[in-house]
RNA sequence: GGCGGCUUGGCCAAGGGGUAAGGCAACGGCCUGCAAAGCCGUUAUUCUCCGGUUCAAAUCCGGAAGCCGCCUCCA
């Protein structure tokens, strides 16, 4: 089965076909650096950063474009409000953005354009509009975008926009031919930001970066354009608006967007000061719960964060990561290219538009029948089950490459939650250690109570003992 | 007002014409001194409701209700 995906311009699924047979070229609308970011820009960051690795994987040569919007009217703001200038911002924040998306385990994209360095191409691009009477320059310096210029309007977020100027909520500019058309270039106010252009000192508007940025990196036409679910309408109708108009043929084959992350059922919003932040969230959680979290629900369906929702994915993660020790622990070896049936049932899922929530079911269903084969096979393995095993091992690796999860040493795993739960409560291990001690001798001593209080102790510290085999384990619950 | 989406067991969540994946939780069993972990089993005759198409619908069509998003900066 090939891939399908899913296509805002169509309104379904697709299979996929790249234009240039064996590479595929995709554009996703990156941060506007001006604050820290939210679990939101995390979900869309990972998903796609999932979706680049598939397409990897399907042995695609894959150049994958990222922006940085770092001339805007919010990073303006806030250089005014602080006295910091805006590099120094965008810089900061930047950086920032960085720092959590390696955390997250995002691998960077082929290119991170930022907007200010392509001023050039920007202005090129405006002028390539003005030229073929797609855009107009106004008294003031404004450029605009004239809708009615550009029949196809509206395609991609079924608009017309015929009905949108009846109702229309924004504010009627005089200088605009139509209400509706947009700004390319606006002239700047003393202190801002500006760059010398045909139409006077200024900058560019919102959306004519992509336009730009994504021809000069991969061309009139790409496969894939990404982003959230809200830029559809305006930015995305506004890039194909503007790029079609001046190319003359189709600025994208296929458009992803990714649905919102809602906390406890609400939007994330100013007003409701439910802003969750990354780097809030990684300060109680593991960046791989956060990371699987994200992709633990189809990437188009809105998500829910909630304590609740993160401890269940904990959970999860920890039968995971237990059952690859295991595997270890049984001597399973990562043995050539050979496939099992996880990687088969994970390779389906996601090539049905990406579906990480079923590819991660696939997961848990190996984890069950692998723990089944290493009870039934109760320590004496022989060769057959050697090499299930090892299969098991292969497609668990294979897995968490592309969902960049649980590619951990397990015993790394363990133990750093160990170590932050040790932080958290301030326990000493040796204590613990110690105590365990005397429960084996309590236990030796047939004084259970004894052993049994002990045990009880450290349950109160949410420390859980296992007895094994191999004597007496611990973990934080 | 315009456009789009969602409604599946206690909770989360796949599926999307052929008779309900997976996770968490709960309960029973194996194991254990007792537990924990792991395993096994049980928990939706049914997928918001009402009509229709079909041999067959949670899945398609029409309608209703509830919820949500975009249309203004937003991932």
């Amino acid at each position: 089965m090939g891939l399908k995906v899913y296509n805002t311009l169509h309104g379904r699924k697709e299979k996929f076909v790249p234009l240039n047979e064996g590479k595929v070229k995709m554009y996703v609308c990156g941060p506007t650096v001006y604050d820290t970011s939210h679990i939101g820009h995390a979900r869309s960051v990972v998903v796609f950063d999932t979706i680049f690795r598939w397409l990897e994987n399907l042995h695609y040569e894959v150049r994958y474009v990222r922006n940085f919007t770092d001339v805007d009217d919010k990073i303006i703001k806030k250089s005014n409000e602080t006295g910091v200038d805006c590099k120094t911002i965008t810089e900061k924040y930047i950086d920032e953005f960085h720092d959590e998306m390696d955390a997250l385990n995002v691998l960077r994209p082929s290119v991170e354009p930022k907007a200010t360095e392509h001023i050039r191409h920007i202005i090129d691009f405006i002028q390539m509009l003005i030229d073929k009477g797609k855009a107009y320059h106004v008294k003031g310096g404004d450029v605009y975008f004239s809708l009615d210029s550009f029949k196809d309007y509206g395609k991609l977020s079924g608009r017309n926009p015929d009905d949108m100027r009846a109702g229309a909520r924004i504010a009627v500019d005089e200088k605009k031919k139509n209400p509706l058309d947009f700004t390319l270039w606006k002239p700047a106010k003393p202190g801002e930001p500006s760059w010398e252009s045909p139409w006077g000192k200024g900058r560019p508007g919102w959306h004519i970066e992509c336009s730009a940025m994504s021809y000069e990196y991969l061309g009139e036409s790409f496969d894939i354009h990404g982003g959230g679910k809200d830029l559809i309408f305006p930015h995305h109708e506004n890039e194909i608006a503007q790029s079609e108009a001046v190319f003359g043929r189709q600025f994208v084959k296929y458009w992803i967007h990714n649905g919102f992350v809602d906390i406890n059922n609400e939007k994330m919003s100013k007003s409701l000061g439910n802003f969750t932040m990354i780097k809030e969230v990684l300060e109680n959680y593991s960046p791989e719960v956060i990371r699987m979290f994200l992709l633990s629900k189809h990437y188009r369906s809105p998500i829910d964060y909630s304590e609740d929702s993160m401890k269940e994915i904990s959970m999860g993660l920890d039968r995971i990561y237990a059952f690859i020790e295991r595997l270890e622990n049984a001597g399973a070896k990562i043995d050539g290219s050979k496939k099992g049936e996880l990687w088969g049932d994970f390779s389906h899922a996601m090539n049905d538009d990406f579906n990480s929530a079923k590819a991660l079911a696939s997961v848990f269903e190996a984890v069950k029948k692998g723990n089944r084969l290493l009870d039934d096979a109760n320590g004496l393995k022989d060769g057959d089950t050697q090499q299930i095993l090892n299969l098991f091992y292969n497609d668990i690796k294979a897995v968490s490459n592309i969902l960049g999860v649980f590619l951990l040493d397990p015993q790394f795993y363990f133990k750093a939650k160990k170590d932050k739960g040790m932080a958290d409560k301030a326990i000493d291990p040796a204590e613990i250690q110690d105590l365990i001690r005397q429960r084996a001798d309590a236990r030796k001593n047939k004084d259970f109570s004894r052993a049994d209080e002990i045990r009880d102790h450290l349950q109160n510290l949410n420390i859980v003992l296992e007895d094994g085999p191999e004597g007496t384990t611990w973990r934080f619950e």
